[in-house]
DNA sequence: CTCTTTCTTGAATGTACATTCAAGAATTAT
DNA sequence: ATAATTCTTGAATGTACATTCAAGAAAGAG
């Protein structure tokens, strides 16, 4: 009897950074191995294949956004704050010069999900939990009073990821820091007015 | 002597939607072949190989957006219906079920251009090229009163690009033209007040 | 009608890749 | 210590692919 060396959730964060840097046709067996310290013996052993490595990224992924997404939207932090600061934080990780610039889930929404159905709705239903996730800190503004507004909660969440989803794209052509703090602010004010 | 038998541009609008569907990797010479209608060594005859089939398919599609743009926002028209008009265009893509849900650029660039930087700009000067029309159009709109709004052309320009981008990639996850119109909606409202 | 040029065809080539597998190494149990 | 089990290693395999090329077909010139 022996356990497994490597430690799962580097590897897999590993492999989003390759996976988010090349895309994942781009992205060989061979860069993952370089990325993850693994042989590719051990990659098939414990994710069956490079797609497989590809579905524990994405879990791995939506739990660290998850987890993330709590550590902002606290109870006791006045809405408007959390928002803003979750706002900016995205606005940082599109600045950054490192791969994070893209959503690994849109990424491989946008690459490879119109040839994979069991992907796609994986992915869609990440993005789906995200917006909810969303939904729910909105009703929770607004009932206390921090976010006036008679719209729906719902279309809020949704206007706000399609700004987000804008912004990472234009990030892509744009990456300058003062555009793109301008579209945020945009954003946030149609947001919360 | 004897001259090339294909049209070039039904060769290219071919290209242009094999390269949307499968994205540019997933889409194989054989694909392109079958698509195209051409044999491999005319492809490479003519366009040099893969990626110069690519860029001379960007370039049509460039041309095609734009001869679609000069049509919508023709001088005589109000401004305030031709920007309708345009959005409501984008949104009758994004609801189709045809490959065109995604815009060329976009695709290409989210799946290419980190590994090519030639491609990266032609891309991304395609994009702002799209931006300044619409800038134009923004203050063209603006001259005539038709848009009432201290903010700057360039700012709204930019703002109803990121929403497009972000509007697309809605579209990926819910292709619903309910709320695809909903959020098209807002978009329009939030930069003609 | 014949020659020359250019285009077309698709099988052949070489390469890059995902995947497999058998031998070796490490760990734990007895 | 030894055996039993499981993990690791990386070279070998087969496949899918972009690309090439030489032979054949078509078109125009003389």
């Amino acid at each position: 009897m022996r356990n497994a060396e490597f430690d799962k959730e580097k590897v897999l964060r590993a492999a989003m950074v390759a996976f988010m840097g090349k895309g994942y046709s781009k992205t060989s067996m061979q860069d993952l191995t370089k990325a993850t310290g693994l042989h590719p013996g051990s990659i098939y052993c414990a994710f069956e294949n490079k797609r497989g490595l590809l579905l524990a990224a994405l879990e791995q992924y939506r739990q660290d956004r998850n987890t993330e997404f709590k550590s902002i939207f606290t109870k006791d932090k006045p809405f408007l704050l959390a928002l803003r600061e979750y706002l900016d934080n995205v606005l940082s990780e599109c600045i950054s010069c490192d791969v994070a610039k893209a959503c690994l889930l849109t990424k491989a929404l946008s690459e490879i999900a119109e040839q994979d159905d069991e992907l796609q709705n994986l992915i869609s239903e990440n993005l789906k939990q995200w917006q909810q996730s969303l939904t729910e800190q909105f009703e929770q503004g607004k009932s206390t009073g921090e976010l006036k507004t008679t719209r729906d909660s719902a279309h809020l969440a949704r206007f706000f990821v399609m700004g987000i989803y804008g912004l990472r794209t234009f990030a892509q052509t744009h990456p300058h820091q003062k555009i793109l703090t301008q579209l945020a602010d945009q954003l946030y004010q149609d947001i919360c007015t």
